[in-house]
RNA sequence: GUGGACGUGGCUCAACGGUUAGAGCACUGGACUGUGACUCCGGGGGUUGGGGGUUCGAAUCCCCUCGUCCACCCCA
């Protein structure tokens, strides 16, 4: 085998970025309808932005993240979500000057993790934030926007899980009785939640160990916990939500693994060939992390979907490619004509190509089937002496002579 | 990081430790000198993922390594 692409890093070929160009062309027109503008960010960032926003004991920066020293000793890391860097472009710039900031990047994400269907060390994700905005209607209004995209997709059998995970005025004490709850009962946990009773109890609540589903399900509610104004922040997205036409399924077991998360947070699962991996998009609420990274106080709400799983979902028959035409030139003077001819055809917007092959018209028409063209145009001898061009549709397998200014026309008025 | 399944022409897969590793599809040439898909006939294509070992003999057994997939973990 010669030298092959690095283990979790794809190659992604014609076929699928015709899929890929078809979802962000998609995203973008409605993301851009709802006064989004985008960002685009650098790939590589220090590594101190993520040990900050993320935080020091999540997966993603203690074992996750592609970390190296660059040559002036700095420590830099290949971003692992987009959050952060947006965030810190939203600060470096000042865009907290503007009411409200909405940002729309896409691009590439890298974590060091052992690859599995849907899961690469180099992913792609849509994301969008909006930064400056403390209206639970702006949670609903994006997540409605998140779905519209979907469903414009066809994405089939898409579930919205919903979760509050409370603030800085709540989280703590819940926490505690949490603590306190798992302290109890740490013999019946496993090895992980016991570890993560010190580190991250939170996390304990959607263990996927029997034990721990057991030991957690007389365990304090985080819902239930909320003080006031995240409770009220709560009712309110789910009420705006209902408005939109989405009716969320409440999962006050579901914690995300990033530290920033306040109030909201949301995944949306689909079961159709995604395997274990099957969370599209997930994000939410992160109300501290512009002062965290030294900006002012800055409510925000945003969300990354999964390309590659995105991708997964839709069936490629759904985008259909432009029409293919495949112009076979006939000896020499017509392949001299054909110069003029071809960019003539593709000016007039046609997708053309040339087969400069030898050989006789079977074989060249054979090659033009497989080439997957549409239609097939041939100018010859007979045709080049009439100033007309044979116009075979492949598909229908019937032909016609045209005028050559008519053979663009009569392509595009076709199918 | 842990556990498991699997790596054979471009693709899908055969081959009890025993001739020269096969088939279908794909490719290519011809039957058919200017008309693809169907048919018929011919042809090319392999360091059996890589390395080491056991054996008279390895695609097959053993070890290592790389990769893919699945699950755990985690997440998009």
């Amino acid at each position: 085998m010669s030298i092959t692409a690095i283990r979790g890093f794809n190659d992604i070929l014609p076929g699928d970025t015709e899929l890929w160009r078809h979802i962000e062309r998609c995203a973008w027109s409605i993301f851009r309808t709802c006064g989004f503008g985008e960002i685009r960010l650098p790939i590589v960032e220090k590594t101190e932005l993520f040990m900050r926003s993320i935080g020091e004991t999540t997966d993603i920066v203690e074992k996750e993240m592609y970390t190296f020293a660059d040559r002036h000793g700095d420590a830099i890391t290949l971003r692992p979500e987009g959050t952060a860097p947006a965030v810190r472009a939203y600060i470096e710039h000042k865009l907290y000057t503007a009411p409200v900031t909405k940002l729309y990047y896409t691009g590439p994400m890298f974590r060091y993790e052992r690859p599995q269907k849907g899961r690469y060390r180099q992913f792609y994700q849509i994301g969008a934030e909006v930064l400056g905005d403390e209206s639970p209607r702006s949670d609903a209004e994006t997540l409605s926007m998140l779905m519209k995209f979907f469903g414009t997709l066809k994405i089939q059998g898409a579930t919205l899980q919903i979760n509050s995970l409370g603030d800085a005025s709540c989280r703590p004490a819940y926490k505690e009785k949490l603590y306190n709850y798992l302290k109890e009962r740490a013999g019946e946990l496993c090895e992980n939640c016991v570890r993560r009773i010190e580190t991250n109890p939170l996390r304990a609540l959607d263990c996927k160990a029997a034990g721990c589903i057991e030991a957690t399900s007389s365990a304090p509610s985080l819902v239930d916990s909320l003080c006031e104004p995240c409770a009220v922040h709560f009712d309110r997205v789910k009420y705006f939500l209902k408005l939109y036409g989405i009716e969320p399924l409440v999962n006050p077991r579901m914690v995300r693994g990033l530290d920033y998360y306040t109030r909201t947070t949301f995944e949306i699962t689909a079961d159709n060939g995604l395997g274990s991996q099957n969370a599209v998009a997930a994000g939410g609420r992160y109300d501290g992390l512009v002062e965290e990274l030294g900006g002012p106080a800055t409510p925000c709400f945003g969300f990354a979907i999964g390309m590659e799983r995105l991708a997964m979902l839709l069936n490629r028959e759904q985008v259909a490619a432009a029409p293919l035409t495949v112009f076979i030139a006939l000896g020499i003077d017509a392949e001299k004509k054909g110069v003029e001819l071809v960019s003539a055809w593709r000016e007039a917007g046609i997708r053309v190509v040339e087969d400069f092959s030898a050989g006789g018209l079977k074989s060249r028409m054979k090659r033009a089937d497989r080439l997957g063209a549409d239609y097939a145009v041939i100018v010859g001898e007979n045709e080049l002496n009439q100033g007309v061009a044979t116009v075979k549709d492949m598909k229908q397998a019937t032909q016609e002579t045209v005028a050559w200014d008519r053979v663009a026309d009569l392509i595009k008025g076709g199918k």
